[in-house]
DNA sequence: TAATGAATTGGAAGCGTTTTAATTTTATGA
DNA sequence: TCATAAAATTAAAACGCTTCCAATTCATTA
C-alpha cells in the first residue's frame, strides 16, 4: 500500500539496503547514488515505515511514562501537565515520543508497563511518581530496564536514576522561615504518607522544629490526599485543636488552596491570624487570595532533566548512575506574616 | 534476547504459527495443544513482542494526540488534563495506547503527525483543538486516515467525525440568562479568533443580543489567549471605557479568574457591580473567590468519546461520520446578579 | 474397511527495515 | 595493461509475528 524502501529501490535502480543506507546518511555510498535515491524518495512521497525499523533495531524511539493511579490528582493539580511538558520537550529534542501507560487501578498500571517493557514498545520509562514500595520500580530495576524516576526512590536510591528537589532542605528552610517569624506552633499538612516526598517533607519539618528545641506535637501532623478536598479537612481538623498552630507548613498548592478557602468561610485571617506557606508555585499561588507564598520546585525542568538523562540512558548503556538536584527557591507573596502577641 | 514464540513453539513442540493462534485464542486449536502451549509461555515468561506483531497486522493499537501548540495553554488549562483523562480512560478499554505528538510550532507538530502517519506509528489520530485553517486536519483528511477531533471543524463540518459540545446554544444560553438578570451592557471575553470554539461562543452571544433586540458594541468584544493574563488584559480594556458593561460573558474558567482578581484589585465588587459567567467549570470555578458561575461542558466525556468514536472508526473503517454533542449545563454559583438601577 | 470430510496442525511467505558478508566496480600504480 | 587494493553496491538473512495454504489426523459413514 504505501511507498516502501523497494518501491525507492526500484525507481532509482539500486539494492532496497542501499536505499536504507541513504537514508541513515551511510558514508560508504557515493554522493551521486545519494542524490539519485534521494530524487527518488523525493517523487515518490516516500516515508520510513518506524515499526519495521523498530523491528530491525530492536529500538522504538519512545519513552514510556507512568502516572500515578490516583486520576483525580493527574487531572486536578496543575503539576502534571507542566511535568509533561517539560518531558515532552526533552524527548522532542532527541526526536523520541512519549507514551502513556493508562491504567487506573494499581494492577493494571503494572501490567501496562509489564507490556510496554516485554512487548519491546518503549526504550525507556520514566516514572513520575515515587511511593514507598512499588512494584513497577522493583519490576524495571530487577530487569535492568532503562528508568528514571521524578521524585526520590525510597529504597537503593543510590542504584537509580532520579530527578528530584531537595524536598528535605527545602521544608527545613520553609519551617526555618516560620520560625524566623516568631510562630512556635507550627502545622503541617501533607499528602499520603507512602509518597516519598511527603515523607521527605515531614523530615524536614521535623528537623527544623527539632534544631529551634521546640517539641513537636503530633495532631500537629496531617495526612491528605493532594487536592484540595484534602485541605479543606485538615484544616477543619487543626482548627479544633485547644491550640491551634500559629502558622502551616502544606505540601501541596492545591491542598493550602483548600486551606484559604476553608478558613476564609470560618472567618479566620491569612496571614493575621495563620500564616501559610505551600510547595509548587503553580499559576494557583499566583492567583488566591490572598497569594500564596510558595516553594517554586521548578517542575518543568524535573520534566525536562528526566527526559534528558533517560534518553542519555537510552543510548549509552553504560552511563553511570545519576542523581539530578533541580533547584528550589521560595516565593515570597501574602500569606505569611509574624507571629502576633495573643490578642 | 527475549523469549520469542519459536521458544515457547518448541518447548510445546508445535509449530510456531499454533502459538500464534493459541496467543489469538484461534477457536481451530483444540483445547488440549492451547493448555500445552499456554503452560509454555508460563514456564518461559513469555509476552508477546508488539512491535513484531504491529508489523505483521499493520496495525499498532496506539493513538496519536495532537495537543495545541501553544505550551502554556496546555500546561496551565485544566481542560487538557481532563480530557486526556477521558481519552486515557476510553483507550484503555479497548487496550490501546496514547502516543503524543510533541513539537512547538506549527511546522514542528505538522511534522510529527506526518511522521506518526505515514510511518505507521499510530492507527489513528485525535486532534485536541479545532483551528479555523489546520493544516493538519487537512492532510489527514486527503489522506483519509482515521481520526477525530475534539471540537468542531470549520469547514467540512458535516466529513468529519466530531466531538464537541453545542457552544453556541450554550453561550446562546448564557447569555439569554444574563438578559433574564436586566443586563442589557453585556461584554464577550473570547480566546483567539482562530479556534473555532471561540467563534462559535462569539456566535451563540450575537445571536442572543440579536434576538432580544439589543445591538452590539464592537467596544464589548475582546478576544485574548485562553489564559489567566488573557483575561486580565480584557477586563482593563473593558473597565476604560466610558459605558463599561454591567454582565460578561468569559469563554474561559481561567481567563474568568485573571477578570476577578483584576476587579478585585480596582475595587469592583462581583456581583454587585459587575456579573460574570464564564465556560468548562473547572475546579477553578468552585475555589475562586467569589465561586463562578460556569457552564460545564463535560470535559471528562469529550475525551472519553472521542476516543472511542476514533477506535469504533478504526476497527470498522465503514463506520459513518459521527457528531457528537455532549451536554452542558451551567452551574450557578456566585458571580451573576440582577443589574442595580444606576447608583 | 475404505472413503469422505471436518477438525487440527504445520510450513512458509510476508510485513518493511537493517546489517553482515559477499560481490562488483573503480581507481591505483608498476 | 594487468594485478591489486579500495570503494561502492548488492544479496540475503534477520527481527518476531500473522496468516494463507497445504498436510496431517481423526471421526464418520457407506
Amino acid at each position: 500500500m504505501a511507498v516502501t524502501i523497494k518501491d525507492v529501490a526500484k525507481l532509482a535502480n539500486v539494492a532496497p539496503s542501499t536505499v536504507s543506507r541513504v537514508i541513515a546518511n551511510n558514508p560508504r555510498i557515493s554522493e551521486k547514488t545519494k542524490q539519485k535515491v534521494r530524487e527518488a524518495m523525493e517523487q515518490l512521497g516516500y516515508h520510513p515505515n518506524f515499526i519495521a525499523r523498530s523491528l530491525a533495531n530492536q529500538s522504538t524511539q519512545v519513552i514510556g511514562l507512568v502516572l500515578p493511579g490516583s486520576a483525580s490528582a493527574f487531572s486536578q493539580n496543575p503539576f502534571f501537565p507542566t511535568v509533561l511538558r517539560g518531558l515532552s520537550e526533552g524527548a522532542q529534542e532527541k526526536q523520541y515520543a512519549l507514551q502513556m501507560s493508562t491504567g487506573q487501578s494499581e494492577e493494571e498500571i503494572y501490567e501496562g508497563v509489564v507490556q510496554m517493557v516485554q512487548g519491546g514498545r518503549v526504550d525507556g520509562i520514566i516514572l513520575l511518581y515515587s511511593k514507598v514500595e512499588d512494584k513497577v520500580m522493583n519490576y524495571l530495576k530487577n530487569r535492568d530496564f532503562p528508568f528514571v524516576v521524578v521524585g526520590k526512590p525510597y529504597k537503593y536510591c543510590e542504584e537509580i536514576t532520579h530527578v528530584d528537589n531537595d524536598n528535605y532542605r527545602a521544608t527545613k528552610e520553609v519551617t526555618d522561615y516560620l520560625l524566623g517569624l516568631k510562630h512556635e506552633c507550627i502545622g503541617f499538612i501533607g499528602g499520603d504518607l507512602n509518597l516519598v516526598v511527603t515523607v521527605e517533607r515531614l523530615l524536614g519539618y521535623e528537623k527544623s522544629l527539632r534544631d529551634a528545641g521546640i517539641d513537636m506535637k503530633d495532631e500537629y501532623i496531617i495526612h491528605e490526599e493532594f487536592l484540595r478536598e484534602g485541605g479543606r479537612e485538615a484544616i477543619k481538623e487543626l482548627m479544633q485543636l485547644d491550640a491551634p498552630p500559629t502558622a502551616l507548613v502544606v505540601a501541596d498548592d492545591l491542598m493550602a488552596l483548600g486551606v484559604l478557602n476553608t478558613l476564609d468561610e470560618m472567618g479566620i485571617r491569612v496571614p493575621e491570624d495563620i500564616s501559610i506557606v505551600s510547595f509548587n508555585n503553580v499559576l494557583l499561588a499566583e492567583m488566591s487570595r490572598p497569594p500564596l507564598t510558595s516553594v517554586d520546585i521548578n517542575i518543568y525542568n524535573l520534566g525536562n532533566e528526566a527526559a534528558k538523562s533517560l534518553i542519555q540512558k537510552i543510548e549509552n548503556p553504560k552511563e553511570p548512575i545519576k542523581r539530578i538536584i533541580v533547584p528550589h527557591h521560595l516565593v515570597t507573596r501574602c500569606t505569611c506574616g509574624e507571629r502576633k502577641e495573643k490578642q
